[in-house]
DNA sequence: TATAAACTCTATAAAAAAAATAGGGTAAAT
DNA sequence: ATTTACCCTATTTTTTTTATAGAGTTTATA
């Protein structure tokens, strides 16, 4: 399941998608909207920010904005960031590759060819499907 | 990401199936083979035979095996039973639904729209795949 | 240039979930 | 009768997630 960190994330995107005509939204409007911590929901907009999908500006008239279009930012990088690995065992995780550790030969491990297709029909979606698709709904 | 506890399971049901030529398997010999705690895996044991999937035999000779065609055994079962959810949002679930807490309206929810197909893809695959495809490999 | 609004950063604490442990009890084969 | 091995409930430990605290820095505007 993705963690609350995740699900605020995806929110404050689609605040921060649909108030776009304004230059910069204020952290305490999202927090406000979807009743999420001022404080915890800063840390998360300023991951978002490192990661170059969120800009802000600071003093007066400041706050946080898309640097983005929305069709670029695909959701895969939103759970990966915030998530961390999408796969579902360690060692068929592209970005978080560790190797299972009670795991004797990763080559005869059927499991891991398995896993391997769930992680590979779950990115199909999640790399192409975007904010984008996410804002027309609402 | 899959909990040890299931992770451990499957290890525990592919040992049991590549031994069914013997009548039973004891605890230990898996609990050995893999390093899981004897106890702990003694708990996962349970609930595989509450579900119906493993039998057990007390006494002097006695153990566990699969009361099932591995066939018959479905990812997607064993991940319910020791996970819980596979769906990555509670509101997609089909076992373990619940709304999501600062969701206002799910039906134009667009994280919702792609989150279930995310769900479909990874059901397609983990109904499908059974304990056979994994012992197959092994 | 003072000041207030708003972001930045590091550290810590509280809560929840996962993993592991403990130990007595019960059933059954020999 | 006794040993082997499953059954059950409760508790503890560890890890992860979620949330909080507070001081510091930058910047717009009056």
């Amino acid at each position: 399941m993705l963690s609350k960190k995740t699900k605020y994330a995806f929110h404050a995107l689609t605040y921060l998608g649909k108030h776009r005509e304004q230059k910069t939204v204020l952290i305490q409007d999202i927090s406000e909207e979807y009743g999420i911590s001022h404080k915890f929901l800063e840390n998360i907009l300023l991951e978002l920010k490192k990661a170059g999908i969120l800009g802000s500006k600071k003093g007066k008239g400041g706050g946080y904005y898309l640097i983005k279009e929305p069709i670029d930012v695909p959701l895969s990088k939103v759970i990966r960031l915030l998530d961390g690995p999408i796969a579902l065992l360690p060692c068929v995780s592209l970005n978080y590759y560790e190797p299972c550790v009670e795991c004797k030969n990763e080559e005869k491990c059927g499991l891991n060819k398995v896993m391997i297709q769930v992680r590979d029909e779950m990115l199909n979606i999640l790399e192409n499907k975007s904010l984008a698709d996410i804002l027309d709904k609402e």
